[in-house]
DNA sequence: CAGTGGTCTAGACCACGCG
DNA sequence: GCGTGGTCTAGACCACTGG
């Protein structure tokens, strides 16, 4: 008896994803299914699939025609480098829109503006006191009408009363990056963190995420040569994204990745 | 009776981590401490306490002394840049060495070789035959003796029969891109993916996660000027890891994070 | 030994949504 | 209507481990 039932019922159903026997969009057995051919509770039966469920492999679907369902994984490419360095070649916003259209899906954004008290993680990265205000513009983006992302990007407030677009709760045709340029706050640098984590009840919300689905968090701090003028959160549900960059010769990569042509 | 009662308490325990009434390290209240408090049966509360978990909020431990414990989260930063581009200044693995002993903590990792029939995603990025078999050198990376994080490169059967080190179970004490770059292999671009999911089960043995723990994926695919000649999966903790990379003039960011001057 | 969480049972009633 | 999963109860026995 090493292993308790309820595992290797997951582990069955599990190879059974894994291996293909059971495709994206497959049902599993019913829960009552389940307790008949294996000779256990129901309790037992959900605690196996709260395994799966757990890793993000199958969702549950309440109500009749519904069931235990194996998650689909459609994987949008973002591009962490197209969008802004060394020139943006197009706006920041419309760059995401672009590759989305490009990979054959449908984009929509919307922005919303809020002025928010700082937390420290993020006063530091403004290099502003702690307590401070900021300006908080945020943009959460939909693929196929599903919100797949979000943006929060935070601006010192003294710079947002210089530059009064950014205290606008519309979208900045040009792109803030290229509108900060413009204003003589070029962007030189750029300090870029990747993370991984669950998560947080917010984000559950704002992203419709089902449970078992990760976030893949990149945090880019944007400075000119005299500091940094702002910080952006991007909040990838990790079940719908991955983050792309390249470094050094890229019609080497082109030869061999005809998607990543250069325009 | 919007909430059902599961979530509301977790709500609420929640908070109490969050706001800092409990901190790293503490215990939430016994089960049957909670099944008193909120009168509710005790599998109730497991499913309250079952979200913190899979939040990674908190993990069990068992037996007595042990409880509910609110988990620690020591964040260890990786420099994606710094190990390769464009002359390596270090090896890749001394590199990440150097980094783990820089910011306090003891490092230890572990070689291993195999020979894997190669699964079409990883051929296609060494854009070799499916099917044909490639080497694996699998490093596993340990901070202060708990497994951290581990790097799975495949290098094309060709290359490792021309560079026989390749096939050695061994560390190379000068890394493998210095060594490919010495036999006329130099890696001049770099195709990188970051990627957020649940831990496989193998992933969970091999880096000892408890529930709850994401991985973030950081996937290197190294080209000569011929052709792509290996990819590395490097599979962090989420919990205990993040990537950092930065762009343009580093003098401007190290002006404000002095740990990022260079060298 | 005593108290923690780990697993499991056998019921119950409810909310939802397709047919 | 009726079958799906969602929530909840009230028990049971076990494995582990600190005192």
């Amino acid at each position: 008896m090493g292993q308790p039932k309820y595992r290797q019922i997951a582990s069955e159903l599990r190879d059974q994803i894994v291996s293909g026997a059971l495709r994206e969009g497959d049902r599993l057995p019913t829960e009552p299914q389940l307790e008949e051919r294996y000779d256990v509770s129901r309790n037992t039966v959900r605690d196996a699939t709260a395994l799966l469920i757990n890793e993000g492999l199958v969702h549950r679907v309440p109500g009749r025609g519904g069931g235990m369902i194996v998650r689909r994984k459609a994987i949008l490419t973002f591009h962490a480098h197209r969008a802004e360095m060394p020139a943006p070649p197009t706006a920041e916003a419309d760059a995401w829109r672009t590759e989305v259209v490009a990979q054959g899906y449908e984009a929509a954004q919307e922005f919303s503006l809020m002025i928010r008290l700082l937390s420290s993680d993020i006063a530091e990265r403004l290099h502003v006191e702690p307590d401070s205000v900021a300006v908080l513009r945020r943009c959460v983006r939909y693929v196929n009408g599903q919100p797949s992302s979000l943006q929060d990007t935070y601006y010192p407030m003294d710079l947002a009363e210089e530059i009064r677009e950014l205290l606008s709760p519309k979208d900045i045709p040009q792109g803030t990056t290229r509108l900060l340029g413009e204003r003589g706050h070029e962007q030189t640098a750029y300090y870029d963190e990747y993370l991984s984590r669950m998560p947080t009840p917010e984000e559950t919300n704002l992203l419709g995420l089902p449970p078992g689905t990760t976030i893949l968090l990149h945090i880019r701090t944007g400075y000119t040569e005299q500091r940094p003028v702002r910080v952006s959160f991007n909040v990838f549900a990790g079940d719908r994204n991955q983050i792309v960059t390249t470094h050094g010769d890229v019609r080497v990569i082109a030869r061999f990745r005809p998607e990543e042509a250069p325009e």
